[in-house]
DNA sequence: TCCAGTAGATAAAAGGTTTTAGCATTTCGT
DNA sequence: ACGAAATGCTAAAACCTTTTATCTACTGGA
């Protein structure tokens, strides 16, 4: 800055110090029109000097692209969203597009003052992201004038969407377990009316159900109380006892282990046990360590993010539901090498 | 949105459908000038009817004042941050304020794009977020041309910042073991080297000096894993065992709960635990419950977010750091009522 | 009747940038 | 040497809103 006053200095500062007009220095600097290789590189230089950096208000005004897009969320606390949002943001940021976080906590009425500012702010997109795949967004996103992603969550079919593939994690998870040596592989997992439940719960039966075994699920509140009560109900029924338990839930999975633990029973010796999510706070301080599912929602936002770059181009985006794969972090809760 | 294509109407559009000039349709709306009474209610009524609102890009580049402001952080996994950005996001909504995440990991070039990104949008502010008290900001902030809020960090004493008064946070565990009649309290923590764990172990070691008793500090690495360690520690040593532990965090409380059952120890009859953060899937779900210390970091955003308002407005904030109270929160490990 | 004052409305400027159309000047081809 | 084409630059319009200064028409007072 070697302008005097706090200013900050326009392309007509520039203009004015390489002794042009305004519009030359802008052709200058964006390359556009024609213009002598030495004037543009006298105001390159001169710009670079006086540290001009163009508004981009006005560049926004004019061009009807504000460089700057909207993550609206239900999600407060964040094991989800900020993953996700940190995928986008990586995603965008080397294009110079930057994020404004929405935290809804669910409620329509904040999420509409949110929506409004971000309308009036002419973001080029909203991205719309939830805690739960199956969850409504709290105020309507169909007749935006500019594209909405879903991450995490399921538009309609003429949108974008990115989900994690719970199926093929949950498949993931059971073959690694089948392929271990275990045969009697119980499902302990969450709520039935969540539609990743029911989804790993089907995976997980279709995968048993080729060998003429049906499985066995139990549904539960999330958390590792479930994990507990779900072990204690296991243990009071007749043999044969499960030899691996495939949890919904790294917390889940916790509270399984633990309780295994007090009964006297050792993982995985005695029971293996996967976990899904890889919340590292919870599967890594589990004793032993838990080999779980990674649903990989940094790359899931990293995805989200490149093509709402995409739909703000123009180009051409698949439309529909995209399920992305899922990876399996093996420690030492199953006895793998 | 009665216009027929997808253009978003503009005070022009209102100004032609209430058959009066720009000028008197933007009077009327924000209530400037001499305006008729029976005009303004037809152009207010007119812009109501074909869904305008103003352009704040438009606005911004007249009022410098973009009504956006970006919070700089250098945590990805979000345990810190997210409370904090929404409480900062909730304080500012209402006024019509968004809030631009960036999440630098720390990495100087991700920061600098960011900052780069942000000051070309003219925002009217930058809050400045860390994981730890005494981190200094990946990019210099010292001489930007809008305020600069720390939260959660301590930036020089020419600028305004929140964190957490750590030592009466302390003090609050600390006398709550004492009320309940522990005598020997031990003090499990995080690195020394984090100036949040000296003040806290310094008020620990003050809450007893008044009663002629040294105290005892083990400091070490965080996680739960110290926590057992720490305890295996403990318990090698001759008699006599503390009566009480203070822990520097909710997971090492965590470990050391785990810890002192699998050596037959029982909490809070034997010994009783107090953790720190208030981390609600690691201090809900220990057995039993956690009690311990909430350091507000929601109220601490919202009160940066106040802050930032303020200054926009160019109202005046006290400088310098200012120390919000924890509270304590008792659940069962100490055998409160 | 004329003047002053006021109410109500508006044209124009400002904010910073990009783009279009157009103006000089030089170069090229014949 | 002359018209055509290319080169280098610039004025002005556009994006949308707010504000200042100005203009018109009317009211009331003398």
């Amino acid at each position: 800055m070697t302008l005097g006053h706090g200013r900050r200095a326009t392309i007509r500062d520039v203009a004015l110090a390489a002794g042009v007009s305004i519009s030359t220095a802008s052709n200058a600097l964006n390359g556009q029109g024609r213009t002598n290789a030495e004037t543009r590189d006298r105001v390159k230089r001169v710009a670079e000097e006086i540290g001009f950096r163009p508004n981009a208000l006005a560049r926004g005004l004019l061009s009807r692209r504000s460089h700057s897009i909207g993550i609206i969320t239900n999600d407060t606390y964040g094991r989800l969203t900020l993953p996700m949002t940190a995928g986008v943001s990586e995603a965008l940021v080397d294009h110079g597009v930057s994020v404004f976080l929405c935290a809804t906590n669910n409620d329509p009425r904040l999420a509409r003052l949110h929506l409004e500012a971000l309308l009036d702010k002419q973001v080029d997109g909203i991205i719309f992201t939830a805690t739960r795949l199956d969850l409504a967004p709290p105020v309507d996103l169909s007749s935006l004038p500019m594209p909405v992603v879903y991450a995490f969550a399921e538009g309609p079919d003429t949108s974008v969407s990115f989900v994690p593939d719970d199926s093929q994690g949950a498949r993931l998870a059971v073959e690694h377990l089948l392929s271990l040596g275990h045969r009697r592989i119980m499902h302990i997992t969450g709520p039935e009316d969540f539609v990743a439940v029911r989804r790993r719960a089907a995976a997980y039966r279709a995968c048993l159900d080729g060998r003429g075994d049906k499985g066995e699920v139990m549904f539960g509140p999330w958390g590792e109380d479930w994990g507990h009560e779900a072990v204690r109900r296991m243990l009071a029924r007749p043999e044969p006892r499960p030899d691996a338990i495939f949890c919904g839930s790294d917390e889940t999975a916790r509270g399984v282990i633990d309780a295994l633990r007090d009964h006297g029973l050792s993982v995985p010796a005695d029971i293996a046990v996967v976990g899904f999510d890889n919340w590292h706070v919870v599967a890594a301080q589990t004793r032993p360590a838990l080999t779980t599912v990674d649903m990989g929602l940094k790359e899931l936002g990293r995805r989200a993010g490149l093509a709402m770059l995409d739909l703000t181009q123009g180009k051409p985006v698949p439309l529909g539901i995209k399920a992305l794969g899922c990876s399996l972090v093996v420690r030492k809760s199953c006895g793998a090498v």
